[in-house]
RNA sequence: GUGGGUGUAGCUCAGCUGGUUAGAGCGGUUGUCUGUGGAACAACAGGUCGUGGGUUCGAGCCCCAUCACCCACCCCA
């Protein structure tokens, strides 16, 4: 018989059981917070018309798209973020109650060269609040971050923030040409990476003139505590009105997350940050954490203008992504979280198959006590083999349920962990294996 | 798209300067053990040495190409 090529797409991945227990915990921890704010759930498709896609992140993110023909010869496409999906959907149900808050937790993909903490196929923890230009907004979506990366554990990062009012400020204050403004906020951008002098060389390289460059360096190189930044930054750009709305917007925003519960401390405002999607219009931010390294686990910023691109009456959004897999990263490197057990709680052996419907029983009657059970599906007999199963899968609790225990119409109960084994009578088995679960 | 590294069993690797039938540990299956897991012992299964070509009497080993994976750049979650 031939045989298929075991093999799989360059970029994507397999989960087993073992990486599912780590992700779905971990997902249902950030659909938790997100409901508590009043998110509420949303999807949508994973291929869309390749034009609703098409001029909204930019040009480098569109040679990323994955776009193809379809069968009716329709130009379609795998979405390369959840941002845009939402757009679309805001433009198609005008009807929607704003302030819309939603969160959406989908795959998403991306034909990038694949490397450590990067895939072709990605997975988004999206929270956005459609329809708010207050500072409100902002803050509670800026809030969230933390206290999602607090709940898996995380203990040490930083999110950054800046505004493109800012950026955009930032290059008119410093005399560049309009033209050379995305130059200038891809050169800062790296200011991290690679330094004041990498940063100066590369503007120099794109044909800024050495005192543009400079100037540009001087605010982007502010640092400090936020407010020092924000002071500072005000008095260089206060010439633009545009730059020191962008401050000022940054300094409201700020005052009002610690009121969310958050501690202020983890916010960087960060002059240099400028992010590559094309559709932001007000703050940006990112986070990062210096270990291990695995890039961004957070982005996201305001994007007043991107509904308006489907619907022409623009709503006034600002929302993040949380990177899934970037976070497992990290949570597994610092074994942040012990993944939680994904087997049944019990393993009801079966003695033979005479008694097998008998074993069947007792399953239904712990799932109907609120206890995961399943009765072992491979041949009957071999009490051991079936230990065996228990053991490898991590089942913390085996029934017997054997010629004996029938005959006095009890089972037998054992503990996997301590190999304890006692005899109940068959009515007391959910109660007895409750108390199992819960001591261990 | 650009640069670098690596490809031998499901996993981690060994394989001496090219020399008969390619090995180990772990994992898997089965048995010792037709009423008891984690241990031990044994057996078995699993490999066209990534693929194609070349050099050679002879290639897992040398050369070329190609593919895949990893790392970095670009960009990003």
């Amino acid at each position: 018989m031939p045989r298929t090529t075991v093999q799989r797409l360059r970029g994507f991945r397999d989960f087993l059981p073992r990486d599912m227990a780590l992700r779905e915990h971990i997902t249902a921890r950030f659909e938790e917070i997100f409901r508590s704010h009043g998110f509420q759930p949303l999807d949508t498709p994973a291929l869309e018309y390749a034009e609703t896609f098409e001029g909204k992140s930019g040009q480098e993110a569109e040679t990323l798209m994955y776009r193809f023909l379809d069968h009716g010869n329709r130009r379609v496409g795998l979405r390369y973020d959840l941002t845009v999906p939402l757009a679309r959907v805001m433009a198609m149900h005008p009807d929607l109650p704003t302030p819309f808050k939603r969160y959406h937790i989908a795959p998403v993909w991306r034909a990038e060269r694949p490397q450590k903490g990067r895939y072709r196929e990605f997975w988004q923890c999206d929270v956005d609040i459609v329809g708010s230009d207050q500072p409100i907004a902002d803050a509670e979506i800026l809030a969230i971050i933390p206290e999602c990366l607090d709940a898996v554990g995380f203990e040490r990062y930083r999110v950054l923030i800046n505004n493109r009012k800012v950026l955009a400020a930032l290059a008119r204050v410093s005399g560049a040409d309009p033209d050379q403004a995305q130059h200038i906020y891809r050169s800062i951008d790296k200011l991290a990476k690679v330094g004041r002098e990498g940063v100066r060389e590369e503007m120099l390289e794109r044909g800024l003139s050495p005192a543009t460059a400079d100037r540009v360096l001087e605010i982007v190189s502010l640092s400090g505590e936020s407010d020092e930044v924000l002071g500072s930054l005000l008095e260089l750009l206060a010439k633009d009105a545009v730059g020191s709305e962008g401050v000022e917007e940054m300094r409201s925003i700020l005052a009002l997350v610690p009121s969310f519960g958050v501690d202020p401390a983890c916010f960087v405002v960060t002059p240099s940050l400028a992010r590559g999607l094309d559709y932001y219009t007000g703050v940006v931010f990112e986070t990062v954490v210096d270990e291990p390294r695995v890039g961004s686990v957070t982005g996201g910023g305001r994007y007043d203008e991107l509904v308006g691109q489907f619907s022409g009456r623009p709503l006034p959004t600002v929302g993040t992504s949380l990177g899934l897999e970037r976070i497992i990263d990290v949570v597994e490197e610092l074994r942040l979280l012990e993944p939680p057990r994904v087997s049944a709680d019990a393993l009801v052996t079966t003695f033979d198959d005479e008694s097998t419907p008998e074993s069947v029983r007792l399953a239904a009657r712990l799932r109907a006590g609120g206890i995961s059970a399943e009765t072992y599906v491979g041949r009957s007999g071999n009490i051991r083999r079936q230990l065996a199963y228990a053991d490898r899968l991590g089942i913390p609790v085996a029934l017997i349920l054997g010629p004996d225990e029938r005959a006095r119409g009890e089972v037998a109960i054992r503990d996997m962990r301590s190999g304890e084994q006692t005899s109940v009578p068959c009515e007391q088995a959910p109660e007895r294996v409750l108390t199992i679960l819960e001591t261990s």
